[in-house]
Formats: C-alpha cells, structure tokens, sequence
DNA sequence: GTCCAGGATACTG
DNA sequence: CAGTATCATGGA
C-alpha cells in the first residue's frame, strides 16, 4: 500500500516504450529494478530518504508516483517530482529540434521511428560522474559491472516486499576509502584514484550542480569540468548530457556514436572527428539529442 | 591470440 | 609539440 500518489501529466511527445528500453538495458538495473513497468527508487532528501515508484498511463497521459515510504519533509512531492523531471526530461521542449532533425537526413529516419524519445537522465551529479570515470574505455556491460559491484560493495539497500533496492554509494563513502580498497572490484588504479578525487571534491562542495548551471553552452560548462582530473572532452560532455542536460552537450571521443554513424552511413571505417564535427553542424544547439538518437540507433 | 569497448593521462622524442 | 604506452576486463 502506498502512502500518496503523485501524477504528473505526460508531455505531449513522449516514448514510453524507449525511455523503459534505456532504464532497463543493464539486466541488474540495482538503482532503479524493475517490477512489470514500475521503476523503484530510493531517493535522499538530505539526512531522510524517500522510496516511490513510478510508471507512465498512456491511456491518461500520466505520469503516476507512488510513495511507499515517506521522508516526512515537507517539500517531499517537489523533491521527488523534480527528480523524476530531471530524471526522464519531462520538461524539455522538443519542437525545434525535431524542425532541424526532420531536415538533417541521418538524423530524419531516427526521428521518425523514435518520436517522443527524451534522453534517460542521470540527475545526481556525483552518480554520474562515477558513471562517466567507470565507463571510460570499456564496453559498456563491463562498466555495469564495475559499477554494480561500486554498489553492492560501499552503497545502502533496503528491501520492500522482497525487492531489493540500492542507493548509489556517497561521495562522503567514496572520499574516505583508498585506492586499493577499489582494486578488488577491478577498477584500475588510475580509475580509483579519479572516483576518489572526484568524491572529495563533492564533499568540500568544490564542485556542485549549481556550478555547472547556467553557463551559456556546454563548451563553457565543459571547460570547468576538465579541470578535473580524470574528466576529459567525453567524460565533461557525458556529464553535460545527462547530468545538467544541455542540449549542446556532443561527446566527442565516444566510440558508440562513430560506430553508429559508420553503420548509419555504410562507411567502410569509422568516421574522423572533423568528418564527424561537419555533420554535426546541422544539430547546431541539439548536439545531445543528436547524440542520443545515434545511440538508440 | 588479437582487437576493440560510451577515454584520460603520463611519458617520450 | 605530436605521437605512444598504459590501464582493466570481457566479448567478438
């Protein structure tokens, strides 16, 4: 039983079915599982914390949200309403890129097959940051690995009929250990040593969401991020994507989106940055949704 | 066995 | 300054 419903009413383009593909391409999703097409999450809200689930009535253009167990703050429903915001890009007005897309012809069949799709967010920054530093380099199921066992190892779980959910472990969890107690898990020592150094820049609040806001272009925000080490071109614009989602952000480097274009274009070798960067200009301002459709592709 | 994965940095000439 | 080596592991 369920302590309060919170509804949220559909944006007017939104693909369900793909936004369940992305939250569900990781077999052991431990943040968000999965229970038929109900996403559980367990949420902090400063020293409390919030489980819900929610889900998407296409009959009632909803989105509905269940709270299981309540924080008690007083803010909770806008606390949890602006995480699934941020979450699935609920308020992000998609018209003039699908203006620019329906011209642009690798983008004008994607588009056209996946209409309404909104890029999966990641709105913890420090989450996703984590995300970024284990993903680099390695296939993807081999960066879930890592970071399930990131969370299995140093996160929280509760359970709730039988379901296990998980927080990601806290910066402050990650700030206090050394780099050879990552090692184990198979996370390089370079790799350790980044997530260690990123942490603590959390924790002394050297870097936040607030920072990163509000810069005019991802290239702006992008050059903060850099300063850090262990974050280059693709981690920066990775963390601009789904993290403070600008619409400009374009990782460049990222061996998924060359390998989709490659196919999209029946290219014999995988296109040059600057072949890349040509094409590019015609997503001028939508560089992310760009890079998100590719992906799908 | 080799090559490549949603890269970034340290080192070398 | 640009190249190159190194890192971790797993799947193709």
């Amino acid at each position: 039983m369920f302590m309060k419903l919170i509804e949220i009413p559909l944006p007017q383009i939104f693909d369900w079915e793909a936004m369940k593909a992305y939250l569900s391409q990781h077999s052991l999703e431990l943040l968000h599982p999965r229970e038929e097409d109900w996403f559980y999450r367990w949420l902090n809200t400063g020293n409390e914390s919030s489980l819900f689930r929610s889900t998407v009535d296409t009959q009632m253009n909803l989105i509905q949200i269940e709270v299981l167990h309540s924080s008690g703050v007083n803010n909770e429903e806008k606390i949890i309403t602006e995480f699934v915001n941020e979450w699935w890009d609920l308020n992000r007005d998609l018209k003039s890129f699908y203006k620019i897309a329906k011209e642009d012809h690798l983008l004008a069949p994607l588009v056209e097959k996946s209409q309404g799709l909104r890029i999966g967010g990641i709105p913890d920054l420090w989450e996703c940051a984590a995300w970024a530093i284990v993903g680099q380099q390695v296939n993807l199921s081999f960066a879930a690995t890592l970071k399930n066992r990131l969370i299995q190892q140093f996160g929280e779980k509760i359970e709730w009929e039988g379901l296990e959910i998980w927080q990601f472990p806290s910066a402050e969890k990650i700030a206090s250990l050394q780099p050879e107690e990552l090692r184990p898990l198979a996370i390089s020592q370079r790799k350790a040593e980044y997530l260690i150094g990123f942490s603590n820049m959390i924790v002394s609040g050297e870097i936040d969401k607030e920072k990163l806001r509000g810069f005019a272009s991802a290239e702006e925000a992008s050059q903060q991020l850099k300063k850090i080490r262990g974050i280059g071109k693709w981690s920066s614009n990775y963390i601009l994507l789904r993290c403070l989602r600008y619409p400009d952000a374009f990782p460049l480097g990222d061996a998924a989106l060359y390998n989709s274009v490659k196919k999209l274009l029946g290219m014999e070798s995988k296109p040059t940055d600057d072949e890349l960067l040509k094409l590019a200009e015609n997503w001028e301002g939508w560089q992310a949704y760009a890079t998100y459709h590719l992906w799908n592709a």
